[in-house]
DNA sequence: CAAACAAATGAAAATCATTTTCAGGACCGC
DNA sequence: GCGGTCCTGAAAATGATTTTCATTTGTTTG
């Protein structure tokens, strides 16, 4: 898993002729480290943590590699905020937010996939992608409210 | 329609009791006037072409309020870009976004909605709100591409 | 292995959208 | 009309991201 990841950004840096380097190898490692959906300041914090000598802006450069060679994607919480999570080819799944404690959940449904592709097409469209983010409040704050 | 979107600012603002002020009815009335989905700085111009002296601090400030009166509702464009659009009480709609010429396409589907719901439901969450955005190619798009 | 060139980096400056500040002006109840 | 607020516009501040540019680092070549 991890090493497929790897595998695909060394095949995209061959094709594009990126150089490799010390930088590119420790920000995806410590990417590839971790399970959430990451803010770029979140993870620019981690990378300086161990290696201090890199600067945000080759880890914002370097996401957007990751993007490109198709092993990270790139969300807009509502707010505004840019968050970066794992991607696969052929994997997918839209998210439940919840907007006291910003708890992300994964999930996935077949059939609005579907829907949404019959819908694109109806209306002519060629579908490339799609944004779907279900906002509400989770279980755990439901509860607090209560109390 | 129109004026049932007057009538609910009024009552917004009397409830928060906001003042009446010339900027506001005029920022109201030139926002109901469009059909689009604008961008802030859009709205602005508009303004600011037939009354030259409202600063767009005032724009920013008044159009947060029509979202809370309900009466418009932001949207976050992939690529991150704010735009707002005419909003009432119980109406829904979600967009196709054509990702080369950024036409924007409203549907409606109740099929989807209810799943969404049965989703959160599931995950134990209390629904509150919905971003979907299917991003593609639209038809005339398509049609210039292949010439 | 060195030289040579280009790409990548880090720090700082620039940008861009949005928010805040604040002094003056405009509402509204009296 | 008067006075206390709320509202406004201009400008400054902010915050996230991008760009700039001098320097460092890969890579290729001889
Ligand atoms: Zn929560
Ligand atoms: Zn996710
Ligand atoms: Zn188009
Ligand atoms: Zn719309």
């Amino acid at each position: 898993m991890i090493l497929e990841k790897k595998r695909l950004f060394d095949a995209y840096a061959a094709k594009q002729g990126l150089r490799s380097t010390r930088q590119r190898d420790v920000i995806l490692d410590i990417f590839l480290s971790t399970h959430e959906h990451l803010s770029v300041e979140e993870l620019y914090l981690k990378v300086k943590a161990s290696h201090p000598g890199i600067g945000q802006a080759t880890v914002y450069r370097t996401l957007k590699l990751f993007v490109d060679a198709g092993l990270a994607r790139e969300m807009t919480l509502p707010g505004g905020q840019t968050r970066y999570e794992h991607q696969l080819a052929g994997e997918h799944h839209d998210h439940l937010i919840c907007t006291r404690c910003n708890r992300i959940v994964e999930f996935e449904d077949a059939t609005i996939e579907r829907l949404q592709h019959e819908i694109a097409q109806r209306h002519g469209f060629r579908l490339t992608g799609h944004k779907m983010q279900l906002c509400g409040i989770c279980p755990a704050c439901s509860a607090a409210e209560i109390q």
